[in-house]
DNA sequence: CACTTGACCTGTCCGC
DNA sequence: TGCGGACAGGTCAAGT
């Protein structure tokens, strides 16, 4: 799924429909899912209040009023769908037939509230999970020490965006900016639309890129991400917000699955290659080597 | 260190 | 229709 901006529209969601509620019960399927003892849940998840949702890059944080948090990460797959009490197999609601599948197939983690709504934790290739950590601990785990500064943070400025690269000189621009420590929460969709904003060619090495062509590229991925999260992210496969809806960023996606189709700059085919491992778009008339 | 590749999983799509 | 292979929004652990 998910990068920051599908993450951040699931957080805003789920702080809207679970702030406040009590944790009563939990279920999950394999402890890789929800790789957690009998007793910390027993201790600190059942009876606690949900007191806070928070992201960072693409983590989402349940803070609960026990000062432990439920850190999710959502990998490729994962989906955090709510459902309230009142909801199912309630006629008119606007997600009926998700809403009213749940717990499916892929469901890994249930969270059942006081009020007998219920957070469900799907997720198809299991690489996601869910743990349960005191808050206080979670700043020390290995991937927030690691982590690079969250690009739509208004602190964030293009210098310190050239800078947080210069690490990485050697390999292609794609990888680069796909890599977590050099910036937070950038995924393969908002690489390639960026990229081709910024008119970078993927495969471009790092030491090659000018100032002015990284002052392009910060500036786009803000765009692109700022308007992403208005349109309540992408939905290229399975991607849900936390009420079970599918974002509409693809509709504005100007290269991102778009082989074959026109540039919408300058009309020349989009193409699709290899680079860093991952499918790439490009306009190979708007990006050149 | 920086960099690349394979592994983790299931489902879907495409060519034979 | 069936089957094999490639591929899919992300990160890690290994290898060079």
């Amino acid at each position: 799924m998910p990068e920051l901006p599908e993450v951040e529209t699931v957080r805003r969601g789920l702080a809207n429909l679970i702030v406040g509620k009590v944790v009563s019960a939990t279920d999950h399927d394999t402890p890789k899912s929800f790789p957690n003892t009998e007793t910390d849940v027993r201790s600190f998840l059942i009876g606690a209040n949900v007191t806070a949702v928070r992201r960072r890059a693409k983590v989402l944080m349940i803070d609960l009023s026990t000062n432990y948090s439920l850190v999710v990460h959502l990998k490729m797959t994962g989906q955090l769908v709510y459902v309230g009490g009142d909801e199912r197999f309630g006629a008119g609601h606007p997600n009926d037939s998700l809403v009213n599948a749940l717990p499916d197939k892929s469901t890994r983690v249930t969270l059942s509230f006081a009020d007998e709504s219920q957070l469900f934790f799907n997720d198809q290739r299991k690489f996601g999970w869910v743990k349960l950590l005191p808050t206080a601990e979670i700043p020390r785990l290995p991937f927030m020490l690691k982590v690079g500064p969250e690009p739509l943070a208004e602190t964030f400025t293009v210098d310190m965006f050239a800078e947080r690269f210069q690490r990485r000189g050697r390999t292609n621009i794609k990888a680069a900016i796909l890599d977590q420590s050099v910036v937070a929460g950038v995924g393969n969709i908002y690489a390639d639309e960026s990229l081709w904003g910024a008119k970078i060619h993927p495969k471009r090495l790092v030491a090659t890129i000018t100032p002015e062509e990284f002052e392009a590229l910060y500036t786009d991925l803000r765009e692109v991400m700022n308007l992403s999260i208005e349109k309540g992210g992408s939905s290229n496969r399975n991607y849900v917000n936390a009420e079970g809806k599918r974002g509409s960023y693809m509709d504005f996606a100007r290269v991102f699955r778009r082989e074959g189709l026109p540039c919408p700059r300058c009309g020349t085919t989009i193409e699709k290659l290899r680079v860093a491992g991952r499918g790439t778009h490009i306009c190979p008339h708007c990006q050149t080597l």
